[in-house]
DNA sequence: TTGCATTCCGGACCATAGTCCGCATCACGC
DNA sequence: GCGTGATGCGGACTATGGTCCGGAATGCAA
């Protein structure tokens, strides 16, 4: 059982880097129990699909009550979107740390565009927990987003209301939509992704690269 | 008991505009229910809320069993598109054959703006109703919505993928983002709409009017 | 009107998300 | 070690969405 990256224990995962003073220290059977919950979970996931994955069944498997689940995680969506977190993590380091022209160094525009084609095929790759997760990722995953492609923007030199515009940029992506385009309409990923380039350079206002 | 004016019966109200040859009579009964139906969860969703409509409350307001709704609306979402549609037929009016801006005779690049600042009062106001119905609307809805902004967008001499640059434009309307942005992070509806007028201008092309 | 084939109805039944509280377990101070 | 208060555990319980099939209502033809 490899333990889990995600912070433990903590409401706010931002606020759980250093214990605080009047804050009583996660007690190790909650620690043992989360991270138990999560190494099954991904298990179960990867093995059997995300609706595969009961609150019962995952309670039976990691040996813990189901209460603990809920009780850890609120409800079966934020369960999915820690589970997501452990991938996350591996993806804003590439974002943060790897190579350009997703990481650092290379031109503003490039990076937005890598990290737009990136989000897709991620997104892609884990719809089917995506939408177990309530349509969406957990809200440190999607500030994360949103964040970094607000960033690019500045750098880009655009004028506006920058949270908004990067949302802006950033709707296309959702879930929902992806998923209406790709398993009803059946449009394929290139089309989506091309035409999502088209739209984030006219946001910027330059023409289209590649 | 006012009936409603959605079609009756067929599983596509586009095929349903002449009884086809083969195709048998919709049973009084069918249709009598089904109106029933609709207009119980119509007023039960204005009285009480949309979340106070429960399947089981729904069969027993409207003497039907519960077998009943899931054969006509196949789930809750599906049932709650359906209510959905009563006021998206009133919403289609408008735009079709209503007043300008919003209407026909005003140029495209205000009609566009004027179909996105309708759409997001119009999903603020129905907002609980949109989200028990899965976040999204009928795909008769939806498509009408996609259908209008590319004739716009065509209209405007916009070059490319036309369906998928309608869809990316109407992205930052749906509903799971606008419940965020206005609920989590307490943003104002008029910073929303400015921001989208300005996104809509720049895939347009145009500099953002008022 | 009556008989017949078709379609639809209805509510008992099932699966699963989410709640609750008595009780076990833990961390800490002595 | 050991007592003690606090914290978390766990599984029985509830609520609700969704399924299923025996039987009734309907429409058509004679």
């Amino acid at each position: 059982m490899t333990p889990h990256s995600a912070p433990t224990g903590h409401p706010d995962p931002a606020l759980a880097l250093l214990p605080m003073a009047g804050t009583p220290r996660v007690r190790s059977d909650a620690a043992r129990n989360r991270d138990a919950l999560l190494c099954t979970a991904a298990r179960m996931v990867a093995e059997e699909g995300a609706s595969a994955v009961t609150m019962d069944r995952l309670a039976a498997e990691a040996c813990v009550g189901k209460g603990t689940i809920f009780r850890r995680f609120g409800n079966r969506a934020g369960l999915m979107a820690a589970v997501l977190d452990g991938s996350e993590a591996e993806f804003q380091a590439r974002v943060m740390r790897g190579e350009p022209p997703l990481g650092p160094g290379a031109p503003p525009y490039e990076r937005l565009i890598a990290f737009g084609v990136a989000r897709f095929q991620e997104s892609v790759q884990r719809i089917d927990l995506l939408e177990a997760a309530g349509g969406g990722r957990s809200h440190a995953a999607y500030s994360f987003g949103l964040l970094h492609v607000r960033h690019l923007l500045a750098e880009l030199g655009v004028e506006g209301d920058l949270p908004l515009l990067a949302a802006a940029v950033l709707a296309p992506l959702e879930v929902p939509l992806l998923r209406a385009q790709l398993e009803v309409q059946h449009l394929p990923l290139e089309r989506l992704t091309a035409a999502w380039i088209d739209v984030a350079s006219r946001v910027v206002g330059v023409s289209p690269t590649r």
